[in-house]
DNA sequence: TAGCTTTTTGAAGGGGAATTCAAATACTCA
DNA sequence: TGAGTATTTGAATTCCCCTTCAAAAAGCTA
């Protein structure tokens, strides 16, 4: 390890170009958020992800605060970019609908992009940043499941008992209200029982056995 | 105002005991949560809510993160003997039900019951205590939805499209997800319309239109 | 290689909040 | 009423973290 190293000590932290450090930090950002929580997170947290000084992160980004934002928001559109990503393999509505919710849940306790998203949860009564941000992710996710179910309807799949709206609505707040179950380690609800929970709704909204 | 005092200044607080500053303080320590956040809340911020000075807090709680946690676990415990209180008045499983749903929502984006719970909903994922509260909240509230179902489809008032535990945890589901939805200020979706969608996913799955 | 620019360090300082504690105050009970 | 005890105050101290900044290090260019 640390192959490029013949000293035993190393003096300073690899030097990089202004755009790849704010990348980084983002990123130290986001992981130091998911550690210490989002009001608690303080600079020298982040230097200690990034490998660098406090100093150092201040001089890139002289305000804490707007990293942290940056880092919650590129947090949230990777996760949603994911989503995005996943769906687009596939054409059948069915296979879409149920790798959605899938894809809508944490893999377990420790899932960083959801831990991330409820830290942002908890702080958007207090913060209107945090709730753009989180009202913005809503929507659009209601949005890629109304598309869903809107073909799988015009294609006679679906059988909607309801407006796509209500539904796709319902959907989503049903994926953010397990993924802070799973987070806060709910003993009987996993990612599985969950995802069954979330197609028991689905099934019955649109009269498909949503076997794939 | 101030009727028991003939002088123009107080020199101290109230003088109490033990137990009875200790409630005093946990329902000051709600308050400030709810006005600063959990994890920005401090020593002098739940001093001034129970009108005493940081050193008497100390006085009583040596350690501030020890009533925080008592502070929330009475807001939670507050939260659901409303709701209790509030189905105990009725009888008939549609009025219980209806009412059930809406007593779990927030009044608005300030309501502080929910807001305190969204606070504690961030942190359950970092810390234990708040994780396991949540959790045991959760599972009261199901049991509450589930006695309501099963005496409902007992009566023949209700026709169950699948079992009630899990109509019951997806209820609860949808009442915490809009009532973060709510708390962050969704400019589309407040109290009536996630009543309304919550009510929509009641109605499909228990065959009553529920109009009370 | 020398000089210039950019990035990083580390130490010093400044501020705000927690903590400590002696003194003051209010209550209890004999 | 007076002694003793419990509670509260307020100021001094300590702790922790952000902020600043001069100097060092690394990279770049000619």
């Amino acid at each position: 390890m640390f192959s490029q190293l013949s000293e035993a000590k190393a003096k300073m932290a690899q030097r990089k170009s202004r755009s790849d450090r704010r990348v980084d930090l983002i990123e130290a950002a986001r992981r130091a958020i998911i550690r210490h929580g989002i009001d608690r997170v303080q600079l020298s947290h982040v230097a200690e992800e990034a490998g660098l000084t406090s100093g150092a992160v201040l001089y890139h980004y002289p305000d804490l605060s707007e990293l942290l934002v940056e880092a919650q928001h590129a947090g949230m559109e990777r996760f949603y970019e994911q989503r995005l990503r996943q769906i687009a393999a596939f054409t059948d509505p069915v296979a879409k609908l149920v790798l959605t919710i899938r894809s809508g849940l944490p893999t377990g306790p420790l899932d960083p992009e959801v831990r991330l998203l409820n830290e942002m949860g908890g702080a958007a009564g207090r913060n209107r940043v945090y709730g753009v941000l989180l009202t913005s992710l809503y929507d659009r996710q209601v949005s890629m499941y109304q598309s869903i179910l809107d073909t799988g309807a015009a294609l006679g799949v679906f059988t909607l008992t309801t407006d796509p709206l209500t539904i796709s609505r319902n959907l989503v707040a049903l994926e953010d209200a397990y993924g802070y179950r799973i987070t806060a380690r709910h003993p009987l609800i996993g990612p599985d029982e969950a995802a069954e929970l979330i197609l028991s709704y689905a099934r019955t909204v649109t009269g498909n056995d949503l076997i794939h």
